[in-house]
DNA sequence: ATAGGTGCAAAAAATTTGCTTGGAT
DNA sequence: ATCCAAGCAAATTTTTTGCACCTAT
């Protein structure tokens, strides 16, 4: 069968040229997977992207959610994050250096940049003998008390994200 | 019946002390695993804190060891860790601040200190309008070439720790 | 005495996988 | 046509929990 415009058309997303260019055999699944996260401001989890999938195309398992996030974890296009919540989740890898600021009471994550950070850890790294690979920074905040924010518990809570 | 020495022998734990002081009832199982934790100097995980206690004393189980965790945490004697393994990990909390160099080869942690990444994180904080709760930092790294290490996969072998 | 801890096994929660069918190249 | 991907459900893996019994205080 003909594929009608199978590789120009307006809606090639960002992260699907990524898979192209990697070799990767696009499937509608992965080819709407590739349209979610690059739409996707935040740092959604795998029943996130989930969710967000199904919403435009209902033809689409968790399993392959979860097989894809792999597979575009391990070409090096997405990153996957810890933040506590006990999910990981997945963050784009050509993004540039950034770090992360979680707010322990809500726990919304805010992405920052901070070009000192690399050449510290660098150094530090280099110190102890090791040439530097990777490095993330998460710091854990509270709102200055603006109104009354109640000391909240120890463990933030499940991070969610800013948007 | 009488405890021969209840509170001063030779073998209290440094963390059954703090346990003490935060009113938790010792039980075998609490002492057990309060030793198991003072004289690691690594990060173990569950498993691995369970099979160093059972060594000691066959007389506990592994949901106990979860419970026991957990309890310190929100006691604020450990803290947990991910490196990435899958499992939680834990870390005495009052060792003072340090961060982990993790060997993407070989999975070792390496714990270091650096007294300005506390002051930038503050400073980030700040600038963003929270004040700084915590703070976590990962470096991962390859040794330096002295043989000839291949480039290996992305994603770090399963953290070990140094020890 | 009694509140709370423990063991065991079952339940949950997150993620992976085997197998058959389907689709991209 | 071939090989890899997807779906589904079952299996794994890590952590939590219900309940009857036990123990530190």
């Amino acid at each position: 069968m003909d594929t009608p415009a199978s590789a120009d058309r307006e809606g090639i997303s960002r992260i699907e040229r990524m898979c192209i260019e990697r070799g990767l055999k696009m499937t509608g699944q992965r080819r709407l997977i590739a349209r979610v996260l690059s739409e996707s401001e935040d740092h959604p989890d795998v029943e996130e992207l989930y969710r967000r999938a199904v919403a435009q195309d209902s033809r689409i398992s968790i399993a392959t959610v979860y097989r894809t996030v792999r597979l575009l974890e391990e070409k090096g296009i997405l990153e996957r994050r810890d933040f506590g919540g006990g999910r990981a989740r997945y963050d784009q890898a050509d993004r540039g250096q950034h770090y992360h600021l979680i707010d322990v009471d809500t726990g919304k994550v805010i992405e920052f940049a901070d070009p000192r950070h690399q050449a510290l850890a660098q150094e530090i790294a280099a110190r102890l003998g090791f040439e530097l690979v990777d490095h993330r920074l998460e710091i854990f905040g509270r709102r200055f008390p603006e109104g009354k924010a109640p000391p909240g518990p120890r463990r933030p809570a499940k991070p969610q994200d800013e948007t």
